[in-house]
RNA sequence: GCACCAGUACCUUAAGCGGUGAAAGGGCCGGACUUAAAAUCCGGUGAUCCGGGUUCGAGCCCCGGCUGGUGCACCA
């Protein structure tokens, strides 16, 4: 810029320069896993093909992306892709509302989506990216559900579903309003039918065990193991075991070990595997039948309303008090999963309501509630009690009765029976011309899907029209980012056995919101399962993820953002108002990940404020500087005379200030990089300020105190400057990469972009 | 109802382990520039939800309350 005119900051075009740079480089193509430098598999979630990316989503991704280029800079080798969560019934209910098909819809979703995410310059390896409902990609959950179905962690069994008998059609719970179809709005009931479930149970366990090591590593965030200790539902008590008048005994289960003679009855689950004993009479047995068949009423699902049998038997009080009757209700399953369970009102509402609905109060509260427990109660302890643990976390149906998603690999045919699909013919095609109407499932009614022969006996079969819930295929999302593009098409075996996998995972971190804690539950689990299985047999413990962060989410005017409120931040607007690097710094800089972004515009503008201020700032020294190297090169320029005066008469007059901004630049970068490393990226935007006012603070003090800037203390201010735009990379770095740019010295092209160590060096 | 999180100026956020006079930005007021407005720059303005406790010392720790948010209620 010798010709001393001083861009001014245009977001707009920088942004589209620097983003067609990255795309002619392919800078963000993931690295050969030949190199020996550390390797990084940074995880963002897999967004849901709903059509546009939301401010959320901005969030989500700036803190991923800075991360992703922080940890690049370091000159770590890293994997940042995803793959996109395409089938299930926003896709089909889009689609419906749309009138087009599913998969003309989500291509369309994801593609705009995809230009959106690169408007916003994020460094994902697009050469990765995936959708979930690609046949070459629903296989992994054909195949995941075939190999877990032979560890048998995949099983059939029977639940309830809404069902709505206008529609002729299950329904999903968000589709259920007020306990009407959302369709037709009549009412909706509770059908039992056969459906697939996952045993995730099986490690529950072992994920309980896991967990305080991830807590340990330091590598969890607080928010990330509170939702995993959550979806866990572990609870802590003792379990005895209480005999009946003929001699049985039931193990029974309660937290409230030290008030064992407040029991007042005993409370077994219907899935109990031992209920059928304990509700043996006709009278009994017809009414468990009735509540299994007929579920649950929706307006049934509080304690005071929660159906309740009464067995007609007891158990012998755990302290010789007297005997507790036996009910069966769904009410323990919630909270302590498929147990029998003491009832102790006293310490308990729930049970405290039950015990009052269903016994007579004379014979439970023979102890009024605040009086000490009857004498010899408490002393006589008859049975032994021992600690034990209940988890609430539960087998669930996978499941769906839907046409938009991965079709179940299995045939059933009238000689064999139930029929997996051999794994050699996968993956079994969906068409794709069905089109959902909202009413029945049409892929039950093709005949060119449905018929097929068994693959054991040659004969006519039927296919199994249940679709997988796209909670399933999340399980293995996370995967195929692992593997180069060119084996995509492979086969899944050959594709587990490749080297890419072993060298990416685990994940070093998941950066996703704290809504995922269920996702990361079951892929944690799974992974256990296919480590055990084998093909996953080089992740020891079973963790897919090393490290996780989940951030909260962006709300506005304090609640959540909705179209009905009217408070719904458009992302497309901020971006074409203030520019990509704009919004992405001020998400970063308006609340720490862990806490939820109260969205407002003053953090907009005070991030814009900053990147002009930084470029106007910048460019001018820039300018400056180099208007003086060409100046200083002719003989008898006035200024140069003018500068060889200043440097001989002041350069050790400013050098304690020059040593203090070297001092500044080095706390400054050893902050940010702290900060970085533990993804506080609010805290490492603020400290990048905060180093532009102490540049600028610089400068101020060395022209008071001699008037103006010596050729070395134009030097620094330009290495300060320089190094400010290297640590703004992962922030904002159109704006960062453009001002690296501008600093080059004439003749100079190539930006060193590496992450600084802290100490000025003069280039 | 239960669980978790949060309450700092008019607004949005700061304040590593408890430690000077609680820090920024926006807003507002005044000024500079401008025919005027916007933008930009300079200056000014002002706060720890309530009640207890621990402490030499509390925005931070403990207990209780109030307010708001989110999650859960057999649900993936």
């Amino acid at each position: 810029m010798s010709d001393g005119t001083i861009p001014s900051y245009d977001p707009q075009t920088i942004e589209a320069r620097r983003q067609h740079a990255w795309h002619e480089q392919g800078a963000f193509r993931t690295p050969d896993i030949a190199g020996d430098r550390p390797r990084k598999y940074i995880k963002p979630s897999a967004p849901f093909t709903s059509g546009n990316i939301h401010i959320g989503h901005v969030r989500s991704y700036s803190i991923g992306d800075a991360y992703a280029r922080f940890c690049r800079a370091r000159g770590e080798e890293v994997l940042f892709a995803f793959g996109f969560d395409s089938f299930g019934l926003p896709a089909e209910l889009g689609a419906i509302a749309g009138k087009e098909s599913p998969s003309a819809w989500v291509d369309r979703c994801a593609q705009h989506m995809i230009g959106q995410l690169r408007r916003l310059g994020f460094s994902f390896d697009w050469e990765r990216t995936f959708m979930s409902s690609d046949a070459v990609m629903y296989r992994w959950s054909q195949w995941l559900f075939l190999t877990l179905l032979d560890a048998g962690l995949v099983y059939r069994g029977t639940g309830s579903v809404d069902w709505c008998d206008t529609c002729q059609t299950t329904l999903a719970t968000i589709q259920v309003e007020n306990g009407t179809c959302w369709r037709c709005h009549d009412p909706v009931r509770l059908i039992q039918r056969p459906q697939w479930y996952l045993r995730i149970s099986a490690y529950v366990e072992e994920n309980d065990r896991r967990l305080s090591e991830l807590a340990a590593s330091g590598m969890w965030d607080e928010n990330a193991l509170a939702s995993q200790r959550f979806v866990l539902g572990r609870v802590d008590g003792v379990e005895l075991d209480l005999c009946a008048e003929d001699g049985a005994t039931l193990t029974v289960f309660t937290p409230h070990s030290g008030a064992l003679e407040l029991a007042r009855f005993v409370a077994i689950s219907p899935k109990h595997p031992e209920v059928e004993r304990w509700a043996g009479d006709a009278e009994v047995h017809e009414r468990l039948e009735e509540l299994r068949s007929g579920g649950l009423e929706r307006s049934a699902r509080e304690a005071d309303a929660m159906p309740l049998i009464d067995t007609g038997r007891t158990l012998s009080s755990p302290t010789g008090g007297d005997p507790l009757p036996v009910i069966v209700s769904p009410m323990v399953d919630g909270r302590f999963g498929a147990t029998a369970v003491l009832g102790i009102p006293e310490h308990d509402r729930t049970d405290a309501v039950i015990a009052e609905r269903l016994l007579a109060p004379a014979r439970v509260f023979q102890t009024p509630p605040d009086q000490p427990a009857p004498e010899g109660s408490t002393a006589s302890q008859t049975v032994p009690s021992r600690a034990a643990v209940r988890y609430r976390a539960n087998d669930f149906t996978i499941s769906r009765q839907r046409s938009w998603g991965t079709p179940i690999p299995i045939v059933y045919c009238e000689k064999c029976g139930t029929a997996p699909v051999p794994r050699e013919q996968l993956p079994v095609i969906l068409p794709l011309d069905v089109k959902p109407t909202g009413a029945g499932n049409p892929l039950a009614e093709r005949a060119d899907f449905v018929e097929t022969t068994c693959p054991e006996c040659g004969g006519s079969a039927r296919r199994e029209t249940d679709t997988l819930d796209c909670h399933f295929d999340a399980l293995w999302l996370w995967i195929p980012v692992c593997v180069p593009s060119r084996e995509r098409e492979q086969t899944l075996e050959h594709i587990l056995a490749l080297e890419d996998l072993r060298a990416w995972l685990p994940s070093e971190r998941v950066v996703a919101g704290s809504d995922s804690g269920n996702f990361v539950f079951d892929q944690r689990t799974v992974t256990k399962a296919l480590r055990d299985i084998g093909p996953l047999e080089f992740l020891e413990d079973g963790e897919p993820f090393a490290g996780c962060l989940f951030h909260e989410m962006v709300i506005s005017d304090g609640r959540k953002m909705s179209k009905h409120l009217g408070n719904v931040v458009d992302p497309d607007e901020l971006i074409e108002r203030h520019g990509a690097d704009t919004i992405r710094l001020a998400v970063l800089y308006a609340a720490r990940p862990q806490r939820s972004l109260n969205w407002s515009d003053s953090a907009v503008q005070r991030c814009r404020r900053f990147l002009k201020q930084l470029w106007d700032y910048s460019q001018a020294r820039f300018a400056l500087d180099s208007a003086a190297a060409t100046e200083s090169g002719g003989a008898n320029g006035s200024s140069a005379e003018a500068e060889q005066t200043a440097t001989e008469m002041g350069a050790d007059k400013t050098e304690h200030l020059r040593k203090r901004l070297e001092q500044w630049c080095e706390t400054a970068v050893e902050k940010i990089t702290e900060d970085l490393g533990e993804l506080e990226m609010h805290s490492a935007v603020r400290n990048v300020m905060r180093l532009f006012d102490r540049i600028r603070d610089y400068e101020k003090r060395v022209i008071a105190k001699r008037g103006s800037l010596c050729a070395e203390d134009r030097e620094a201010l330009i290495a300060a400057l320089a190094m400010l735009a290297r640590v703004l990379i992962p922030f904002a770095p159109h704006i960062a990469e453009e001002l690296l740019i501008a600093s080059l010295p004439p003749g100079t092209s190539e930006i060193d972009t590496s992450w600084p160590a802290g100490e000025l060096v003069s280039r």
